[in-house]
DNA sequence: TAGATTGTTAATCGATTAACAATC
DNA sequence: TAGATTGTTAATCGATTAACAATC
């Protein structure tokens, strides 16, 4: 067998594996065991061909005529996006932002499971449901002992980057960054942003469009 | 003088504008007055001609030689960005995203308050700071009552498409889209969707491929 | 077999980057 | 003036879409 590896793929691709893997749970609670790239396509607004060249670049092969089983092509999916083998993350952040991504329920179902809460200034005693919120300053060592490589970054501007530094020194690999502020924290470590402003901005100015017609 | 009208922009240009003002207003609390699009392009790690065709397409000029006026760029940023005009939104949900939301900082600054809040059931009396939960029930009147255009949904799942179809006959025109569901609602209304599934799928796999050099 | 679908190669389209003229 | 920067046109690059061969 040939070794798996991690092809290369573009952007826009990686970024629309997820919405495929959602079709494929509503398909299959509908009890479907085969799909086409048409169904994708017509359900996404998509191309049928780039369809079939994003689930190519995930490793995912289908049958001329019979299109791809169902059930194989979610496994393959949920392997290249990472989701079969359980990412721990550490939170940092216990304001309203940190207490949505924990009561958030889709993480589980993508692998991910926040292991502990950090702040930077924690109450006494202060605990989020079940886990207790523990000061910033244990975080390194943690990291070291449970071999965490996720850090989620839910604090202020002004504290986020002393933060996301903190983590990389820390060895976090990985940063789910949700303050408003951009990181650059070189090449040996992976920051994804949730950019809310940018995200209104483009609402607000397509709503503007819309008007002037 | 030429009547103000939306220039076409595409959507990756219209994406960065919001970091473009964000660097502005760092920089004119540092005291600057006049930015050039190199500067920019340091910053973001982008290519100067890049910034140079996205200021134009904003409506944006400078002058040779010396760059742009900071504080005019900056107003021109954000009218194009609608951030000039007060722009009221309805949030649905009050759960804890939707009480994240409400504690967000970065609105008020970016012309967009938050101007009730709904949620199907609300517990009696139930508020939120100082705003009071209203059920939703109350939305399609009040949309019409107060033209409110935004909406922000912040429920969950199973929800969502029926809050949406309800918000978008009450006539709302923009909708702000946090659940993770894809909603189709026709050319007449526009949907901003920020997807936490896709952002964490690109943050896994862009790690694991890191970890595998 | 005929027809539908995958897989792949070629063409098109749009965004980025490079080159250069205009200007202060 | 010389030099730096804008504005614009041309070239490149990458992603999308179209065409078509392979296959069940």
């Amino acid at each position: 067998m040939i070794a798996l590896m991690t092809h290369p793929i573009s952007m826009p691709s990686l970024r629309r594996l997820p919405l495929y893997l959602r079709l494929l749970e509503q398909w299959r609670a509908a009890g479907r065991t085969q799909v086409s790239c048409t169904h994708f396509a017509d359900a996404l607004g998509l191309d049928p061909t780039q369809v079939r060249k994003d689930l190519a670049a995930a490793g995912a092969s289908g049958r001329p005529r019979v299109g791809y089983d169902l059930k194989q092509l979610r496994d393959t999916l949920a392997r290249f996006l990472g989701w079969d083998n359980p990412g721990e993350a550490f939170l940092v952040g216990s304001g309203p932002l940190g207490r949505a991504l924990l009561a958030y329920e889709g993480f589980a179902a993508r692998g991910l499971t926040i292991v502990a809460v950090f702040d930077r200034a924690p109450a006494a005693q202060e605990r989020i449901g079940d886990k207790p919120v523990l000061p910033l300053s244990k975080l390194p060592d943690l990291v070291r002992r449970m071999h965490v490589r996720i850090g989620i970054l839910a604090v202020p501007a002004a504290e986020a980057e002393a933060v996301a530094r903190t983590m990389a020194e820390a060895g976090i690999r990985g940063i789910w960054n949700f303050a408003p502020v951009r990181l650059d924290l070189g090449p040996r470590i992976v920051v994804e942003h949730i950019d809310l402003a940018q995200s209104l901005a483009v609402l607000r100015h397509r709503l503007a469009a819309l008007e002037e017609t």
